[in-house]
RNA sequence: GCCUUUGUAGCUCAGCCGGAUAGAGCAAGCGCCUCCUAAGCGCUAGGUCGGAAGUUCGAAUCUUCUCAAGGGCGCCA
């Protein structure tokens, strides 16, 4: 269900009608006033500035040919060539009781045409480095990550999630030589791992400042990637305790990732010398200096000189370009992607060009295979300058998380004194970690933003809350309806009920969008102006008050139903709960 | 130096593959709880869309130049 297409289907086949050549852009977009309808058709300017013709006859031809009986009650010609179209409230009215009993609320489903085939998506997000804690900066590629995740599944693709963890870098070397000696001086794994962000600091004090440490670290690293036992042990060992740091991050997030969706780099690890002998062998990298290397002239600056790519250090060591170029083949030889997405900071944009370019001429890539490499924004202070704290350091994920579940308990014991525990610290994690997810979420995925301790934790406005409380307000007038009936038989009659079945009807749409552009923040506007526009049918429509008949009580308790559901669903893809009271 | 991203209301941001009078939220001001949850609703005020030129019937959106900030650019990831 997409009115868009719908219209854009029934103008495009008036503009062939008139004369317009095949493929003519219908331009079909939502009118920004009401006095110019529902939805406008503006392609019939642009044919008319190509053919040179008049904007207005032509659109006026287009007019004539132009059938939308049972859709819409009025078409009319504006402007230079502007086409308005007024929808009919009965087709609305049976557009949404069709909604109303589809399971995907009106999504269809990828696969049922030939035209809309379900596609097989890799996704890598997240993909923290097991050497720290996870900071706020992680924060973005992994709930935008997991939504774009989300959203692709309920469309109906096949999604294979990758967390790419780093696991595997030269840190690892002294990591696991300051672990021996803990272990040496009988402490436990797990607590001297208690808190990675000190242990990390630890070790790197010792690696800068302790005689020989750094030798026996630079060893290590050497002695592990060329498979010494007793260093895999350790090194597994520190893995696997730092993975379950993460996973309590991803579990308090609510985020869909698991241990299987696990792929690190590590995993590449020996793959990575038959990247090198084939790009060697089809003379794509050159020894350059000691180093391999690739040229890439179609990345020359202006003098023609190349844009450099290293693959393998002068002393043999790889790098993450060789790593990620292993990661192209394996996902899409073995994973058969048709499209891969990658989530990273905006830092990483010229070695995912230079990745894809290069993958490409290896075969590693074929055509066909989409690659988006999805940058997002670096988070700033208030100063607008990078991040960091009064300390000079980053603001852990977890505690960024556990401040937003204290400041919504309070907030929440305040306006429920007798709230019992259990219910308030099972609305607390539901309202705290939604506001901290929408907040970042609702923002535009490629600019930087500015990192701040009260936007994050607003319960006011534009923010999760608002939209959880819409769906606590309808299931409130459920409880009280008691066993009032209601049939999917939805009526369109005040202007705020129109305004939510057009509101309804596109999310479909919205869902595209997010889906081909990465960009939850869409789903994010769409799901507060479904909210907002309830709460103007809240204040005007009354349901469960005296005087309203059987009729128009059991068609907005449809319209409510309807809504729920669509704010539920939407607010799971985007990994946000929802409570009946709260 | 080269490449790249960003600049929209006091603040945080939408809008950006050209469309009609540039939208929200917060903050400010004024109203609304005998009435389905006031984490709400209605209204007011707030803008040379960084600046300049250009393309066009039409530019926040496209092009060029320019200013400011962030990021990247041969052996970290």
């Amino acid at each position: 269900m997409n009115i868009k297409q719908i219209l854009a289907k029934k103008v495009s086949a008036a503009m062939l009608a008139a004369g317009l050549p095949e493929g003519t852009n219908p331009a079909i977009s939502l009118s920004n006033r009401p006095q110019f309808g529902d939805y406008q058709a503006n392609g019939v300017m642009g044919a008319a500035k190509k053919l040179k013709t008049n904007p207005r006859e032509l659109a006026t031809k287009v007019v004539e040919q132009l059938n939308l009986d049972g859709i819409a009650d009025k078409i009319e010609l504006a402007g230079p060539g502007f086409i308005n179209i007024h929808l009919a409230k009965t087709w609305l009215a049976s557009q949404l009781s069709n909604v109303a009993n589809d399971e995907y609320i009106g999504v269809t489903q990828r696969g049922k045409s030939e035209a809309d085939k379900k596609q097989t998506v890799v996704v890598d997000y997240s993909a923290p480095n097991l050497a720290k804690e996870m900071h706020v900066g992680h924060l973005r590629s992994t709930i935008i990550g997991d939504a774009v995740v989300r959203a692709l599944e309920f469309r109906g693709d096949k999604v294979i999630r990758q967390n790419h963890m780093g696991d595997w870098g030269t840190q690892f070397g002294m990591l696991i030589a300051h672990l021996s000696d803990k272990l040496a001086s009988d402490e436990v794994a797990e607590t001297a791992l208690a808190d990675l962000e000190n242990f990390y600091r630890e070790a790197k004090v010792r690696f800068d400042e302790e005689e020989g440490f750094a030798d026996r670290a630079r060893a290590d690293v050497v002695k592990l990637q060329s498979g010494d036992e007793q260093c895999a042990k350790l090194w597994q060992k520190f893995i696997d305790i730092s993975i379950s740091h993460s996973e309590e991050i991803y579990d308090k997030l609510n985020v869909s990732l698991t241990r299987k969706d696990i792929m690190g780099e590590s995993a590449y690890n020996d793959d990575l010398s038959t990247v090198i002998d084939e790009l060697m062998a089809n003379k794509i990298a050159v020894e350059d200096q000691g180093a391999k290397v690739v040229f890439i002239d179609e990345m020359a600056n202006k003098d023609g000189e190349p844009s450099v790519f290293i693959v393998q250090k002068s002393g043999g060591g790889y790098l993450y370009a060789t790593t990620d170029l292993s990661a192209c083949r394996y996902r899409s030889g073995k994973l058969q992607a048709d499209r891969i997405i990658i989530f990273t900071d905006a830092r990483q944009a010229l070695h995912f060009k230079q990745v894809e370019i290069v993958a490409r001429k290896a075969g590693f890539l074929p055509e066909q295979v989409v690659y988006d490499h999805c940058p997002f924004g670096m988070m700033m202070g208030d100063d607008g300058k990078p991040f960091k704290t009064r300390t000079g350091g980053t603001i852990k994920l977890a505690e960024l998380l556990d401040e937003a579940v204290t400041r919504a308990s309070g907030l929440i014991k305040e306006k429920n004194p007798d709230i019992d525990e259990v219910t308030l610290a099972d609305i607390s994690k539901k309202v705290g970690i939604g506001a901290v997810k929408f907040a970042d979420l609702s923002k535009n995925r490629t600019s930087d933003y500015i990192f701040n301790w009260k936007t994050m934790l607003s319960f006011e406005g534009a923010t999760a809350p608002y939209l959880q409380y819409a769906y606590s307000r309808i299931q409130s007038i459920f409880t009280k309806a008691e066993a009032a009936t209601f049939s999917d038989n939805i009526q369109v009659i005040e202007p705020q009920e129109k305004a939510l079945a057009l509101k309804l009807l596109q999310l479909e749409d919205v869902i595209d969008a997010v889906i081909s552009e990465c960009t939850p923040n869409l789903l994010c506007n769409y799901l507060y102006e479904l909210a907002s526009l309830y709460m103007s049918f809240y204040e005007a429509c009354p349901i469960l008050k005296e005087g309203i008949s059987a009729e128009v009580k059991e068609s907005r308790l449809a319209l409510c139903n309807l809504i729920a559901k669509t704010l539920q669903q939407g607010l799971d893809i985007l990994g946000i709960d929802v409570m009946d009271r709260m």
